[in-house]
DNA sequence: CGGCGAAGTCAACGCGCATTGACATCGCCG
DNA sequence: CGGCGATGTCAATGCGCGTTGACTTCGCCG
């Protein structure tokens, strides 16, 4: 994440287009997570960024290459395949968590979600996610039928995460802790 | 369905506010289950059902009406909740199936699934999906911890669909087997 | 110090959209 | 059969969007 200096030591260059450049992304994930493909503007986007919006036209070709370049960028928050032990239960604590906990990946999910439904974006939200979630949880699971296990897995993984966004309520007490055993017992039962 | 005779006898009536009705929002339930909220054309729905646009503002006020009625519409072409025994079953072979076996079903799904992602609709599904999705689960699982439960298979259900829906190639041969073996096995888990 | 290209600004265009109101036509009911 | 309300038609309006091109300003480099 680049970061703006905004107080001390006025940049010394003002004219910075890395800098602009970072910043129109940065403003677009956050964008298009929220309002998806179709919902995000480009004027808003470019506001958010403290931008002229045709700055948006000459680094990234238009809306599309925007989105796709966020759509790459959102996958370096990655996802956390560790060792297959800990995996269930990290997992389910993480669905079980309320959304602001973990911003940036939350982020990275809603951005994924929305654009699974526009069909501008389907395809290349299907291409990048074969490439850089199923084929790498296809390549940890390894064994025996690691396709098809492998999505099954994505499945369950991409439902709680649905579900999660669309009643954004955080769980609590015992309701939490049911949540917790269940998810866990899943992806516990995926993984082997 | 009410069904639009084409061919022989002519409709006696021409002018049949009714039909008209049904026939915009079959049209309706078509596009947005297409093209989501935002992609889906009022002049391409009216198109489709052979009608002019305006009628869409005076029989359903406008977009977001349509929609409304469109989304409860889409609920009653029911979700299988049957004898719980069969119920993993039938899901999974259901989950592995191609769409265009049952296209209603896939329609309804993909309708809702595009719904989830717009913040315009979000919170009308949000709605419907509680008292006609959630609500029913619940009650139909019963028991201690209803409620957690419930938002767990509901999880696990809408995730396959999405999983479904972004990589919509059938299942075939050992894979289709695994994954009906793995998805079965989670449902059963889940409705005891 | 001077110019030249990169970085940023501004305004306009064209498009598709939902919505609206005035108008035409049908069909029922008295 | 005559009128009146329901049904359907048409055209216009306004809005937000992405995109584009000409213009201005900066900062480096010779």
């Amino acid at each position: 994440m680049t970061e703006v200096a905004v107080g001390e030591r006025a940049p010394v260059r003002r004219r910075d287009a890395e800098a602009t450049r970072a910043a129109i992304l940065a403003a677009a994930k956050r964008q298009f997570a929220n309002f998806g493909y179709d919902g995000a503007a480009l004027r808003e986007i470019a506001a958010e960024a403290g931008v002229d919006v045709a700055l948006i036209g000459r680094y990234f070709g238009g809306k599309e290459g925007l989105f796709t370049e966020a759509l790459k960028a959102s996958f370096e928050d990655r996802f956390p395949f560790r060792d297959r032990a800990a995996f269930p239960g990290e997992i389910a604590e993480m669905m079980a968590g309320d959304a602001q906990a973990r911003p940036e990946r939350t982020h990275a999910f809603q951005f994924l979600l929305r654009a699974a439904t526009s069909p501008t974006t389907a395809p290349l939200l299907s291409l990048a996610l074969q490439e850089r979630f199923l084929g790498p949880i296809r390549d940890w699971l390894g064994g025996e039928d690691a396709g098809a296990r492998s999505r099954v897995l994505a499945g369950a993984f991409i439902g709680f995460l649905v579900e999660r966004l669309i009643r954004d309520e955080p769980l609590r007490g015992r309701e939490r802790e049911v949540f917790i055993a269940r998810v866990s017992e899943i992806f516990g039962r995926l993984v082997s």
